[in-house]
DNA sequence: TTGAATTTTTAGACTAGTCTAAAAATTGTT
DNA sequence: AACAATTTTTAGACTAGTCTAAAAATTCAA
């Protein structure tokens, strides 16, 4: 398999992450964005990875990953996430400390190392944010009726089954207001005019915008 | 604490180790061997470090670590030899096959991973390869009467208790002919014209040449 | 459908780390 | 103490990744 530095691992990373939830290919702004970088920085990279035939890409008109460069988009997702169920399941960090660190052990290279650590953990399913771990092959178990927080309806009733684990402040904040994986909630009431939702937590209301509805998701009961 | 890049840390782990068996300063040319580059590049390096405060240097007169250099360079065999203990006894792995990969992981930057890995460990005192672990402090418990396998004297028994850990080929030689760190030999015969070292091993009787028997540590019974 | 705004690329420069080749300093030997 | 051998440094170049500023392409709106 090809030797990619950490930069090329970044870019493929967050091509992947964007491309999920985004049609067509990925325009050099939005990646530069994503990458706190400059576009002109994106545009040098870009070419690279075309070279490597890890993306497809043509000028003007952005990117999209091949299956070879998805492939190791996946890899170093599945050891993100690996790497932070350990932290957190073995060394008792907290899910609100483990970004940081994972987005370093994410590029130890061995294949042999990250399969161990799986069995090590027990071949966890989810992560410690109920993201799913990729398998060994790349293969992402599908996770069953989830939706994002912004698209429930009020009334509805559901179990906390994901959130958004790159922001510290943001998972710190859920962990003030009592919020974890598995917790229930209810939909009490949305806000036309800016989206908020509010919602009913161990007996307590509180009030979510919608930008921090969507980082969260739910199995509706 | 000051931010080191990989390359930095390597250097001064390097010259950490070079200067455990050496008087006076490391000079330019052996640290350039150690580190498989060229005399120049050691130049510059040492330019940047002495910048840094973390070695003395001087035109031609080779370097030598400052306080803070050492700490630097105790910190990061720290976390190698803290990571070889995991992949060896969480992991599983053979302790021929665990060098390379902590390669990578000790230059993983955060403290508390390092200590909290320390105590998920057990607070081991020695590496799979028998290598003390530095303390959180950067301390060293000596050990005990430990003496290199060249230096001792026909007739003795002893205890294997140190290998060196760098040479994955060595490191699988000693795995075939059954040594172990506990193993118990005894030195039957000494060759005076090339330092050749006899051994017996689980009475088997083995030949080691001087540059092997100096990277073997034993204790007398 | 054309001109303005925006996006993207190019050109050129900078840093870190490395290299080769040549110059300078040190060391060793007689 | 002087010269030869060795070691070390300097000078200049290269790659990877980034930046700024300017040019080029695309998009959008009247």
């Amino acid at each position: 398999m090809l030797r990619l530095t950490q930069s090329e691992e970044n870019y493929l990373k967050a091509i992947f992450t964007l491309s999920q939830d985004t049609e067509g290919a990925i325009s050099t702004n939005e990646l530069a964005e994503k990458m706190l970088t400059k576009a002109s920085s994106v545009t040098d990279m870009l070419k690279k990875l075309c070279e490597k035939e890890l993306l497809e890409y043509q000028k003007y008109q952005g990117c999209a990953l091949t299956n070879e460069g998805k492939s190791h988009a996946l890899a170093i997702i599945r050891k993100h996430r690996l790497w932070e169920t350990f932290l957190v399941d073995k060394l008792s960090f907290g899910w609100d400390e483990v970004h940081e660190i994972a987005e370093q052990l994410e590029h130890i290279q061995s294949t042999e190392l990250t399969d161990r650590l799986d069995e090590f953990l027990g071949f966890p399913k989810v992560d410690p944010h109920g993201e799913p771990i990729p398998g060994k092959d790349g293969r992402i178990e599908s996770v069953s009726n989830r939706i994002l927080l912004s698209e429930s309806v009020v009334g509805m009733r559901a179990i906390i089954m994901g959130v958004e684990d790159d922001q510290t402040e943001f998972l710190q904040y859920l962990n003030k207001i009592g919020l974890h994986l598995g917790t229930q909630i209810d939909i009490l009431d949305k806000l036309n005019f800016d989206g908020s939702i509010i919602v009913m937590i161990n007996d307590k209301q509180v009030q979510f915008s919608i930008t921090i509805a969507k980082q969260i998701s739910i199995k509706p009961l």
